[in-house]
DNA sequence: TGCCAGGCCCTCTTTAGGGCCTT
């Protein structure tokens, strides 16, 4: 039986014009799946226009063009389906970090904001796999021999990814702690934890 | 044309600096 986490949960992934909201980065692909017991039994994806040309470099980098966007919905409009599609859903993702300054940024955008809470694999990966020779998703794939085609940097391929590499992280801690369900406050407080503390948490659970 | 940020974490640290990770 598949390890669960918190009955549902959302994994979701950007691709955007930059690193910083805060500089005028905007979003340009959102992807999205919803795990329920360990299953992926919905996904989102939609590209968003977002009113500016994206540079040479992220359209390399993400494969989105100008004019794939030029026909896309505008953010505004992809947003409102997503925050229906999120609802109140505890998040992941890969460095949250980042992926939670563009979401608070688009959704402050519609006045809107969620009430899950955010958890990242990147945090729990470098806890769990400290002899992995990177944290970067892909990496983290290819160390934990999960298939994945290469597909990377497109916003659903990524969350499904992330998706993947979460159930794996949740397979590894329930083996340490004997336990089916991993409950999300332990995945929390895990990734808070200095690194040389993960086993005696794990180990008192 | 080229550049921009920010949180985490380690160490040659803590009154700081720099690498990793995300696009």
């Amino acid at each position: 039986m598949t390890p669960t986490c918190a009955d549902s949960l959302v994994v979701l992934d950007f691709e955007t014009t930059g690193l910083s909201p805060d500089m005028g980065d905007r979003a340009i692909e959102i992807g999205a799946v919803r795990l329920e017991k360990g299953r992926v039994v919905e996904r989102f994806q939609a590209l968003m226009n977002p009113g500016k040309r994206v540079s040479s470099f992220i359209e390399n980098y993400t494969g989105i063009t100008n004019r794939m966007l030029s026909h896309a919905a505008p953010c505004d409009e992809v947003m409102e389906q997503f925050a229906d599609f999120m609802g109140d859903h505890n998040l992941v993702a890969h460095n949250a970090s980042f992926d939670k300054r563009f979401l608070d940024a688009e959704l402050g955008r519609i006045y809107k904001s969620y009430h899950g809470d955010f958890a990242c694999s990147l945090l729990v990966a470098r806890r769990l796999y400290q002899d992995a020779p990177s944290h970067k998703l892909g990496a983290l794939i290819t160390y934990k021999n999960i298939p994945s085609g290469g597909g990377f940097h497109r916003a659903l391929f990524d969350s499904e990814m992330t998706a993947k590499l979460w159930m794996t992280m949740l397979d590894d801690i329930s083996q340490i702690i004997t336990a089916q369900d991993v409950p999300f406050r332990l995945i929390q407080t895990l990734s808070k934890t200095p690194k040389r503390g993960v086993n005696t948490l794990l180990l008192a659970e």
